[in-house]
DNA sequence: TCTGGGGTCCTAGGACCC
DNA sequence: TCTGGGGTCCTAGGACCC
């Protein structure tokens, strides 16, 4: 077996990469990408950041700087980038099939059967054809583990010199040393903002410092990923390629309403929708659920914050949006108070069971006309609204969702998603 | 006025068992 | 005075990621 090699490929301002590819006259413009309810940026054009707003930064805080710099904003726009993202993988499948899409923006690909003696020049390549292909500008880090390639791909993208592309093997590569030194050790994949004070205190400051530890000491401090982040960083790969699609552990819905609400049936509106829509996720990962959680809270930033939850358990696994809503609906009921102003509210679904397997209750018995008829109705409105849009075909219990729904004023066109908003090329 | 949504993994501690 | 020890399962919470 060769040694490992690995290479990671990371979209550049991935959300508003994709806005741009179609308004190239935002160019040179600062642009954010902003959540629901277009409350925080979520994706910063280079120009955007350079203007001081951080990420996840709320807009509210910035509307000095956005209005004073004509900074175009856009409602997140997830059905679009979800295809864009896609469509990037498809390209790097022509590649290589040992790809792990790691999330929407980034993948990691095992270059280690390949045939490449120059990774920086390929690494070049790859970021044209991408550029071409899809338009979307991305980094490229090539490493032997991958948290090199991770720090690799943000040198890469951090110093112009480097053009997107930063290798750690072959021949014009850099040498990790060099940029360990400079980096600061909370910039490290896996070092996040509790634990980096703790490594600074005892004087960690640079992730070279970081490298140098002593794998019990950063053990006592983050437990085994210490150790194994430490090997990485020296380049032992501990973190193998995750080439099989990761099996869903759990799945969750949840949305910060447009407006607080007392009104009982505008959460339940919510409730019902969120089941809908974690159900459906469940049938697409070919799974039934036994456990579900339904949780509602006030707003986290005002004084006084609660949140309050309800488990039900399942004796017959399910994927019936049916039976979901209405039991989700009916825990809801037991922790509704009417003098709370809920702001947010959410299901969570958990320890599932594939599909395929047949379903009995705790008795063994089987239910058929549940099982079957269900299964039977949920794949017809799944059908019907994969043809005709999301949410065509719904519960009437998801009714008065209007009166909960995050506001999304700045939402570009889903241009490839839906046949009334495709773009217009006018001649 | 205005602060996102969706995940994973690890660990510590309690309950329970032999 | 001197209290057993060890294994497993479950849960809550903490930490991280994008």
């Amino acid at each position: 077996m060769n040694k490992p090699i690995f290479a990671l490929i990371d979209c550049n301002n991935f959300f508003v990469s994709c806005e741009k590819i179609f308004r190239p006259d935002l160019e040179g413009k600062p642009v954010l990408v902003l959540s629901s309810n277009d409350g925080c940026a979520i994706a910063r054009s280079n120009e955007a950041k350079v203007l001081g707003i951080p990420m996840a930064a709320p807009v509210f805080k910035y509307r000095d700087v956005i209005r004073n710099n004509n900074v175009v904003q856009f409602s997140a726009n997830f059905e679009l980038y979800g295809d864009i993202s896609k469509r990037i993988v498809d390209v790097l499948n022509t590649i290589t099939p040992r790809i792990e899409v790691y999330s929407v923006d980034e993948s990691f690909l095992d270059l280690s059967e390949l045939p490449i003696d120059d990774f920086v020049a390929w690494g070049h390549t790859v970021r044209k054809l991408i550029q071409r292909w899809v338009g979307v500008p991305v980094s490229i880090g090539i490493a032997p583990s991958k948290a090199l390639a991770k720090l690799a791909s943000d040198r890469g993208k951090k110093i112009p010199e480097l053009n997107g592309v930063c290798s750690f093997i072959g021949p014009n590569s850099e040498v990790p040393v060099d940029h360990m030194r400079v980096m600061p050790v909370q910039d490290i994949w896996g070092i996040g903002w509790r634990l980096a004070p703790k490594l600074r205190a005892e004087g960690i400051i640079t992730a070279w410092e970081f490298a140098q530890m002593r794998p019990q000491h950063a053990g006592s401090i983050m437990g085994i990923q210490g150790r194994q982040l430490i090997a990485e960083l020296n380049g032992t790969s501990c973190w193998p390629l995750e080439r099989i699609g990761k099996i869903r552990k759990s799945i969750m819905s949840t949305r910060t309403f447009g407006e607080d609400t007392h009104d009982f049936n505008v959460v339940e509106a919510a409730i019902a929708s969120f089941s809908a829509n974690a159900a459906f996720k469940l049938r697409r990962s070919h799974q039934l659920t036994t456990k579900a959680t339904i949780f509602v809270t006030t707003d986290k930033h005002k004084p006084g914050y609660q949140r309050w939850g309800q488990e039900v358990r399942f004796d017959i696994p399910t994927a019936d949006t049916g039976i979901l809503a209405s039991t989700l609906v009916g825990a809801l009921q037991e922790i509704y108070r009417p003098q709370v102003a809920y702001h947010r509210a959410g299901v969570m679904l958990y320890d599932f069971v594939p599909d395929s397997q047949l379903q009995t209750d705790i008795f063994g018995k089987v239910d058929i006309k549940l099982h079957d008829g269900g299964r039977a109705r949920m794949e017809a409105m799944d059908a019907v609204n994969q043809r005709f849009g999301k949410r065509k075909l719904m519960f009437a219990a998801e009714e008065l969702a209007a009166k909960w729904q995050p506001k999304h004023n700045l939402r570009s066109p889903r241009y490839v998603s839906h046949w009334d908003e495709l773009p217009v090329i006018k001649s």
